[in-house]
RNA sequence: GGAGGGGUUCCCGAGUGGCCAAAGGGAUCAGACUGUAAAUCUGACGGCUCAGCCUUCGGUGGUUCGAAUCCACCCCCCUCCA
């Protein structure tokens, strides 16, 4: 480890604010683990790159020595976090929540070391709080106060329910922090409201209030809306090779730097060297394969990195057809398999309206060649390759 | 508890008796253009082998030849007052 200043560059890259820096400055003057706090709401089974923005800083941390709480928002994920919602989000049942909890567990060593880890579950010290435990926390924050935060008070005006739990939720998490004696608390942006009530509530506990770094929230595929598993914009750290490395390719151009900044463990200043290179005429997607297979790695392995990349180029810049295409055996009747029926039941299309549609729009290939008959049959015994726009394929087996 | 406003297709949001499967926007999908980019343009976008038929406008029942639109009751949300 280099100098205080070093490391604190180090923690500073990437993160959004850190409050209050010079508290930061002071623990980490002590030389001790510091206890480095950050919780999960185990609502979506799935990690994406979005999660990882902030799992990466915490493994940072824990590189530099620290103590890292992986929380799992066991309790909490009953409540739903209201965060950036816009609504009250439906309650998840405890099957729910365990079930989601160790996907939770088993994805996040991708990045983190599990030796170095202490995963914990909030309902361990919410359970024991109990009815009369929940109200005393209830009465430490007014009304007025909750209604600060700016999605509360978004949806309080214009007309949007809020339920009262939700009010509980900033309330939680913030005890959560007390109960873990928390040096430092890592989440979201638009965590910042709830991190913040982590360092009152510890304060009024007599503790050293935690200091608050907050990350960026990284935008999904649409480039607009943050990365999340509801709106269906993200990558997930598990998706296969191929997937993953494809989707990085789709993103425009912009948002490629934005996903260096916050994904790439490339140093700054290389990724101010490949913005100079575009701008100097070098094809962008050229630079965009260098972060597709970064990532790739980090996930896979180099070789599948590098593998995904082939596929890609024989795939979409050669046209050859994907590799891994799913094959589905269908029973014809004498006068064989009508191509509505062929499409829906291979999973290409939701229904035989849509199959008509995609025909009609030409999107429709068999074995490479347009379709352009609706009522067209495929005979049994056939063995055909069947395209419905770009991206979906499938062989499909008559029998 | 009282008064008022509201619940429309994935989302937002028009629509107050037939011309409504329901404007417009967003999202999505497809085609063109490309770098599977992005942006843009074109088309589709409840279901169904589809020039037609079937099922939708919080729920149930009613009025009517005909209801998203009118009536009754119920459920839910919001605002103000208590």
């Amino acid at each position: 480890m280099g100098s205080l200043e070093d490391t604190l560059a180090l923690i500073r890259r990437g993160s959004d604010e850190i409050l209050v820096e010079d508290e930061l400055r002071k623990k980490l003057e002590r030389g001790t683990p510091l206890r480095v706090k950050a919780g999960f709401d185990p609502t979506a089974p799935d990690l994406h790159l979005g999660h990882t923005v902030l799992i990466n800083k915490m493994r940072q941390f824990q590189d530099l020595g620290h103590e890292i709480y992986f929380l799992i928002g066991d309790f909490t994920g009953m409540i739903g976090d209201p965060t950036g919602k816009s609504q009250t989000r439906p309650t998840l049942t405890p099957e729910d929540v365990r079930r989601n909890a160790e996907t939770y567990k088993e994805q996040v060593f991708k990045i983190l070391d599990p030796e170095r880890t202490h995963v914990v579950f909030n309902s361990e010290w919410m359970q024991k709080l109990g009815s009369a435990g929940m109200i005393q926390l209830a009465a430490r924050h007014t009304v007025a106060r909750m209604l600060e935060r700016d999605d509360f008070s978004k949806r309080y005006k214009s007309g949007q329910p809020i339920a009262i739990h939700e009010f509980l939720y900033p309330l939680i998490q913030g005890w959560d922090s007390v109960a873990l004696r928390a040096d430092v608390e890592l989440g979201g942006t638009d965590q910042k409201f709830n991190l913040l009530m982590g360092r009152q509530l510890q304060e009024q506990e007599g503790m050293e209030p935690q200091v608050v770094l907050t990350m960026p929230i990284l935008e999904g595929l649409d480039g607009v809306q943050k990365m999340s598993k509801s709106l269906g914009n993200y990558i997930g750290v598990s998706e296969p090779p191929d997937e993953m490395f494809g989707k990085i390719m789709s993103i425009s151009d912009e948002l490629m730097w934005r996903y260096f900044e916050l994904l790439s463990f490339r140093p700054m200043r290389e990724i101010e060297d490949f913005r100079a290179r575009v701008a100097a005429g070098e094809n962008p997607r050229d630079i965009k394969f260098l972060l597709g297979e970064e990532i790739v790695a980090r996930f896979h392995s180099p070789q599948a990195a590098e593998q995904a990349r082939r596929n890609f180029i024989a795939r979409f810049q050669k046209g050859a057809l994907p590799d891994d295409i799913p094959e589905v055996e269908l029973q014809a009747g004498d006068e064989g398999l009508p191509i509505g029926y062929a499409l829906r039941d291979a999973g290409l299309v939701s229904g035989t309206g849509e199959a008509f549609r995609m025909i009609k729009q030409g999107a429709v290939r068999i074995d490479g060649e347009k379709v352009a008959d609706r009522n067209l049959s495929l005979p049994r015994g056939s063995d055909v390759v069947c395209q419905v726009g770009k991206r979906k394929f499938a062989r499909i087996k008559v029998g």
